[in-house]
RNA sequence: GGUCAGGUAGCUCAGUUGGUACGAGCGUCCGCCUGAAAAGCGGAAGGUCGGCGGUUCGACCCCGCCCCUGACCA
């Protein structure tokens, strides 16, 4: 199968519709916020007539009241995975989660979760904080507790579920990349100053495209602090409400900022992203980089592809 | 022309009764990342403290002059 991945506003999408086109490919989304129905222009999530065709797989399959599921999604990413090479087509992995990435294509098993445990545990933190919290870790599970920052509560809450509900020490270390299925990764590379110009451009356009209304449409009647009935839709979502662009105008529609400062915000926090999303992939020796001229040339691609197929592992 | 306030990290600003700038937030760069990952966490690099001269053992903090910014008065 293919990869395609990158950071934000670098060209995946674009780019991965020619591929399908030149390969009888099927996208399967690999973005996080994707994922959600309802969340479209703020997500850059291509349109139907957009797609032109060409068949998309795992978009718009939670409600942003839900709660993300890595593991959910890597289980349902799988099967259509499965699907699409059973078809004699070509899977196509698009996004920029760099985690939802590796759950699809490498050899990544999630232990269990549980509600409660996970409230207790965070409710716990809340209250004696995260380096209690760590201290605790250390005693229970050494190695995990030296491979998290004692200041990161949500992993070390994570760590002691998962060693509460499996009896067992939280293996942290996840070191060699191993693909289950043979491969090819494709990142869009683009030089950083070029990089913030594009994500200014679209998230300015995503805002005078109707961002604000579709977060209005999403977050539904009920405001906070207006009577009762808290959230019944986006700011009930746990992940979804804290999308980028979508937290910055729900601060905007609770009168927090002004409609300039979240704008600005939404640019500041996408830059920011972008680098995360960069240093994720550029640790991965597998990936095949490609400047991200503005189309990038099919046939570049596709050479690379073929270049890499070969040695695929 | 005069008065007052101010000129300290890329930006916004703290700070020192004269003795190596404890600076902070943001930005930048880098790293981490196993069921919230567009989230979460951490580290680093940046300052001749406006310029010149003086006082002093020693000045970013005192004095003088100059330059710049803002407000106000004429």
């Amino acid at each position: 199968m293919i990869a395609v991945v990158g950071p934000t506003a670098a060209g995946k999408s674009e780019l991965s519709l020619r591929i399908a086109r030149e390969l009888r490919g099927e996208v399967v989304n690999a973005d996080s916020m994707q994922l959600y129905r309802g969340m479209d222009i703020g997500t850059g999530k291509l349109t139907a007539a957009e797609r032109g065709g060409v068949p998309h797989h795992l978009l718009d399959i939670w409600d942003v009241t839900e709660p993300a599921s890595v593991s959910q999604y890597q289980r349902l990413a799988r099967a259509a995975v499965a699907d699409i090479l059973a078809r004699g087509r070509t899977p196509i992995l698009v996004g920029g989660s760099g985690l939802y990435v590796r759950a699809v294509l490498d050899k990544l098993e999630f232990p269990g979760t549980d509600p409660a445990v996970r409230a207790r545990l965070e409710a716990e933190l809340a209250d004696i904080g995260p380096a209690a919290l760590h201290a605790r870790l250390a005693a229970a599970d050494p190695a995990a507790a030296a491979a998290i920052l004692r200041g990161n509560g949500r992993r070390i809450v994570r760590a002691l579920e998962v060693i509460e509900l499996s009896g067992r020490p939280f293996t942290a270390a996840l070191p060699e990349y191993r693909s289950v299925l043979p491969s090819v990764q494709i990142g869009l590379a683009v030089p950083r100053p070029e990089l913030d110009r594009r994500i200014e451009a679209r998230v300015r356009q995503m805002w005078a495209g109707g961002l604000v209304d579709e977060v209005r449409g999403l977050a539904g009647p009920s405001r906070p602090g207006e009577a009762g009935q808290p959230g019944t839709g986006l700011r009930a979502g746990r992940t979804a409400s804290r999308a980028l662009g979508y937290a910055q105008v729900l601060r905007f529609l609770d009168g927090e900022w002004t409609q300039a400062e979240a704008e600005q915000e939404t640019v500041r926090a996408t830059r920011r992203f972008a680098r995360r999303q960069e240093a994720w992939f550029r640790r991965d020796p597998r990936v095949r980089w490609l400047p991200a001229t503005d189309p990038v040339p099919t046939a570049v691609a596709l050479a690379a592809i073929a270049d890499c197929a070969g040695a695929a592992d």
